[in-house]
Parts: C-alpha cells; structure tokens; sequence
RNA sequence: GGGGGAGUAGCUCAAUUGGUUAGAGUGCCACCCUGUCACGGUGGAUGUUGCGGGUUCAAGUCCCGUCUCUCUCGCCA
C-alpha cells in the first residue's frame, strides 16, 4: 500500500491516527533540530515533521524537492500558535516514524513551489513539471470538469455524441490541411479534418436530429495567443428542422450554465445581444468587438463635406469617411498621451489621426483652426462630447478606417482603463454577408462559407446584387473573443450550384470538390444547422488566462512543435520509401532528409 | 512572408557616453540553527554575454550577417 490517506483530507478530527502518505516534496525547511517538509500530492499539502536524530533521515543524503516519497506517521495537532490557516491541513502535521523514497529528483530546470518566471520554450520542453503547479495544474482540471458539464448539458438536451473520421480527405477550401500519405495508395494522402463539418451535416441527412462532439481539429495555420496552432478542440453541434434562433437558444443555455457553474465574472443572462456584422464593422472595426469597451466609431463625415481643413473634405469628396472616437476626459492628459495615440494609429494604417479637446476654456486641437463654430459644436453634440473629453478622427477609405478604428479602439480602452476585468460581455454577430470582392482579384468570392444558407433563398441569389446578399452565419463573441462561428446549411442542391456559380465555380467543378455532399442533398436532406464553439477559448476565458497554452495540458509552440516530444520529428527512409516520399528540402534548410535507419 | 520586442550564470534580471577581475536575486553545494510554512544565518561553486564576421588600444555595449524566442499583420471554409 503507498498511502492510506492523500496530502489534502487530514483533518483535526484525525489526530491520532497512524497514516501513511505518499507525493511530492513541495519544500524543505530544515532548522537543525527538527526539519519541516511540505508533502505534496493532486488533493493537497500537508506538513511532516522530521526528527533529524531518526535513523531514516540518517540515511539519507539528499532532500531535493520534487522528489517522490513516502511517509508512515502519526497525525497530531498542531499547537494554536502554529496552525496555518492557509492550509486546508493547516490543523494538523504528520510526525514521521519512516519513509521511503520512491523517485528521486535530479536538479530542476525551474522552480515548482513558487513562480521564477521561468521562460515558455523551458516549461514547454518540461511541460510534466510545470503542470504540478498550482495555476497550470488547476487550469486543467477545469477544462475537465468544463468538458464533463459540456457533454451532460448537451445530452440532457436530447444530443448524441459521435465520433467522426481522424484520417479524412483534404478538403478543397478553408484552412491548410495536415496531410497523411497513404502507404497503400502511392501519391494520395488522407488529411487531418479541419472540423467534422461535412460528416456532422451527413449525420443530419442520415436522421439523427441532434449531433454533438468535443471534435479535435487539425488546421496548419500559424498561431495568436489565443490560437494554439496545429489542433484544437471545438464543441461541435449540428441539429435538423432549426433555424437560426433555435441553435442560439441552445448556445446560450449552455454558455450561461458552464460561465455561472464555472467562471469567476459577472454577465447579463442570456439572450445576448446581437449586432449585425455590417454595424460591427462600422462601430467597431471588428467583427469580434469586446463590448466592455465602451469606445466606438460615430460617423461624422457630412459634418466635413466641403469644410476648410481639405484633408477630410477631399476624402469625403472622393468618397471616403471621417469617423470620430471619443475618449472619456483625457483633456488632462499630457500632450505624449495624444502624440503616440497618433503614432499608433500610423503604424496601423493611418495617414494621421486629428483630434479635439475640449477643456473648461474652450477646444484645443491642431485642426479646429480650419473650422467653424458650427461644424465644432455639430461634432460636439453628434460626438455626445462632455467638458473634458476628446475626439479623435479618422479619415480614409471605409474599410481602411475600420481597421484602423479595429486597432485603436481597443488600445485607447486599454489605456484609459475602460475595460471592466470582472465581466464577461457575450454577443452575436449575424447576418454575415455571403459574398466579398476579392481585393487582388476584384472577383467575387464567398466570404466565409460557402455551406451557409443564403438568407432570402434562391430568389435573393437570383435577384439580389451578390454583395448584397446576406447569409445565415453567426458568430458568438465573448469579451473580443470569437468564441464560435457557425451557420443555417445550405441543404438545396439547385441553391448551392447558383451560389457557388457566383462565386465564379461551374456545376462540374462543384461537383467534383462537393460531391459527396451534394448527392447527399440530392437525396433528402432536411433543414439543418449548427455551431462550434472551441473549447479552449471558453476555458481560457473561465481561467482569466490571456495565453491559450496555459489551458491546454500539451501544447504546441508557436512554431508548431512540441519541445517535449520533439515534434516534428525527421523519419526513417525505411518509412519514407514505404509511403513512395521523396523529401527535397528547402536550399536553407540544414538538417538531413531523414535519420539513418 | 512582413513588422515590433527580446537573447548576459540552471532560471529571472543588472552592468552610465565603448573602459578594472561581467554583478544581484533565486536555485545548487557545504556548514550552523527545535516551530517553520517563500524559514533564517555563514561560506562556496557556476558565464563561449545566442552564433559568425567587422570597427577599435579596448566590444555584453557600435556596425553587418545569421539563428532562436515572443507579440502581431497576412493566414484562420
């Protein structure tokens, strides 16, 4: 037997007991005559009290933390004055009769007991060490139980889980594929799916009514601190005979259960908010807008049409915006404040930012020179300006404003502490348009999936200009997090080959790449939709962690490698000449093709 | 692929305009200490300043190249 008991139940009420404990060597503090250790296991601390005169401890040479022991012992109280109401054991201690060690610990790379900062690349290579710590250790235990409250809500709901093909076929649009060579079929290759989409929308048509999956995804993209490049997990829903409302009211239910089970923030119960993606674009410069933020872009453009500060009436004249910002009571603000929001903005795209203040003796600004008190206090009142606050301005090109706007807000919010931290703002972002002019090519293409239902049907697709067409797409948002996307399906074959015919691809070229999908379609396919929120960013947003890898047990660096298992690893010839694979590398690359056999 | 930041002891960082033997904390090793819980105290060991080249009497510091890490834009049906 290793251990009667584990390092965290020990109780007051067990004084007296003969215990045996076995874990981790949390800390060592050895005042001569008597040694106290903190033992360590998943459920806990607790303290053992060393005699050094004890012929176990003579025994032995080293303490080094980290290390795997045993204890045998008697509980005993704690004196008043000693107690550690930190503890959760904090009453008690083990005074040790024997013990025995069961795994040595060699030097550490980094400290375990307390946070030395130790950088990413070493936790990574170490990743078993660091998740002992407390934080890391705790963060996963939390996505276990996140997931575990996952799959009982949605099968309360009458949901099925499936399990979808690993090895699938590379599919043609999206993402870069993770590619597998076939062994027994020289020259193809299987890939890793991208999202179970296409058999998720099979299961529909075969009749199971409500499909779900903690589905992994594979996608070589490269990575943000909130996307672990290579794979991720996504709670994947598909349900038959909904509509859009449907698939939000069975979001929101889920979402509001695991944030109120399992998050540490306040929000508004469900429905969210919806904003439509045209609006977000327009207020925001986002369409994943964090609506703690109160900052937003308020048009002002017919305010400058044919003014005298020529910068923003040309750009008006020809077509473009002026969109103003305002800053809550900056006018106090030193003047570096205001010349490095502008260097901000310029290196975000900006050809200058302009800006107005407006202090207790009148308005301050490099611009209001060139205009008059009625264009001033027009900006005021549409600005819903107050003594003390500040526009800011930006003129160009809609969509180059947008994104100027999509930096600066959030910046500006951050630098004037607007930001609530103790709140979580979900949202919708809908009516997604279905088609966007590619800005190389100036050709129409689908913007976001070509699977979503397009919103007035066939005879939209048949009358409607294409960029004016919306689709049934909607993402969920949650504090500037895109936390899903998902959509109504297109589930009519006639509907699919006119959309995908303005988007510039024939009847034979859809069905080659769609095939499976389409005669699917073409024999009964209910009405149908869904949505997959990734279950890395819903814990990373209920463990308040800005960096994804710290919510998942075995990352990837950023580079897609795995610094424990090494990760990309070069093969053998052996297994190259077995899959019919020539590698030619890269004239920089140094490395060898593949080890020798 | 582009841009910003970083690279000095196992780890986190310091080192004035280029100027003595590159320091501190932490960890490690040894010793002291019977009530600590980030224990305390004394002493000690530990460096190719990422790598290569250049400028200079002299380079951690300046210049060029290169590699790595990180954040970000592109990318993410």
């Amino acid at each position: 037997m290793y251990r009667s008991h584990n390092c965290g139940e020990l109780r007051k009420c067990d004084v007296g007991k003969t215990v045996r404990l076995a874990g981790w060597i949390h800390s060592v503090r050895d005042h001569g005559g008597v040694i106290f250790i903190d033992l360590r296991d998943h459920y806990g601390l607790t303290q053992v009290v060393i005699d050094p005169e004890k012929s176990f401890y003579q025994a032995l040479d080293r303490w080094r933390v980290e290390s795997v022991v045993r204890f045998d012992g008697e509980v005993v109280a704690r004196s008043a004055e000693t107690v550690n109401p930190k503890l959760a054991t904090g009453e008690i201690e083990i005074r040790a009769t024997d013990m025995e060690m069961l795994g040595e610990a060699e030097v550490l790379p980094f400290q375990v007991a307390k946070d030395d900062c130790a950088p990413e690349a070493m936790r990574l290579k170490y990743r078993f060490l660091d998740l002992r710590k407390d934080k890391l250790h705790n963060n996963i235990i939390l996505r276990s139980k996140v997931i575990s409250e996952i799959r009982r809500y949605m099968t309360d709901l009458g949901f099925n889980e499936f399990q979808t093909p690993i090895l699938t076929a590379s599919s043609p649009e999206g993402a870069r594929d993770y590619l597998v060579p076939s062994r027994l079929h020289p020259g193809k290759f299987y890939a890793l799916p991208q999202a179970p989409q296409q058999f998720k929308q099979l299961l529909m048509v075969s009749g199971f009514d409500r499909y779900f999956q903690i589905a992994p995804c594979f996608r070589d993209e490269d990575a943000r601190a909130d996307r672990s490049p290579g794979e991720f997990y996504q709670l994947d829903v598909e349900m038959s005979f909904v509509e859009q409302d449907d698939i939000f009211k069975v979001i929101e239910g889920l979402i509001a259960d695991v944030f109120t089970k399992f998050g540490k923030k306040k929000f508004a119960p469900p429905p969210f908010p919806r904003i439509p993606y045209r609006e977000s674009m327009r207020r925001f410069g986002s369409d994943k807008p964090d609506l703690r933020n109160p900052l937003e872009m308020i048009d002002v453009s017919e305010l400058f049409r044919g003014c005298d500060f020529k910068a923003f009436a040309s750009t008006v004249e020809s077509g473009g915006v002026v969109r103003a910002i305002r800053a809550p009571q900056v006018a106090g603000k030193p003047r570096k404040f205001f010349d490095d929001m502008i260097k901000f903005a310029q290196e975000n795209g900006a050809k200058g930012m302009a800006y107005i203040i407006w202090t207790g003796e009148g308005e301050k600004s490099p611009i209001v020179k060139f205009l008059t008190r009625e264009i001033i206090d027009g900006l005021k009142q549409t600005g819903g300006v107050q003594e003390g606050d500040a526009l800011f301005f930006l003129a160009d090109q809609e969509k180059l404003v947008q994104k100027i706007g999509g930096a600066v807000i959030p910046e500006l919010g951050r630098q004037l502490g607007l930001i609530d931290q103790d709140e979580f703002k979900f949202c919708w972002i809908v009516d997604f348009p279905m088609f966007e002019r590619d800005e190389e090519t100036g050709e129409i293409i689908f913007s976001h999936n070509p699977f979503s239902m397009p919103q007035g049907g066939l005879e939209a697709l048949n009358t409607k200009e294409p960029l004016d067409i919306l689709a049934w797409q909607y993402d969920i948002v949650c504090n500037g997090i895109e936390l899903s996307s998902g959509a109504i399906r297109n589930h009519i074959p006639e509907l699919m080959y006119r959309a995908f015919e303005i988007a510039g691809y024939d009847r034979s070229v859809v069905d080659r790449k769609f095939g499976g999908m389409i005669s699917a379609f073409k024999l009964g396919a209910p009405p149908h939709g869904g949505i997959a929120p990734g279950v890395d960013r819903m814990v990373m947003l209920l463990a308040d962690e800005p960096n994804i890898r710290e919510v998942i047990a075995f990352p990837f660096n950023q580079q897609a490698e795995d610094l424990m298992m090494n990760a990309p690893s070069e093969v053998t010839l052996k297994q190259l000449r077995e899959l019919h694979i020539e590698v030619k590398l890269p004239k920089k690359a140094e490395a060898p093709a593949a080890s020798r056999e």
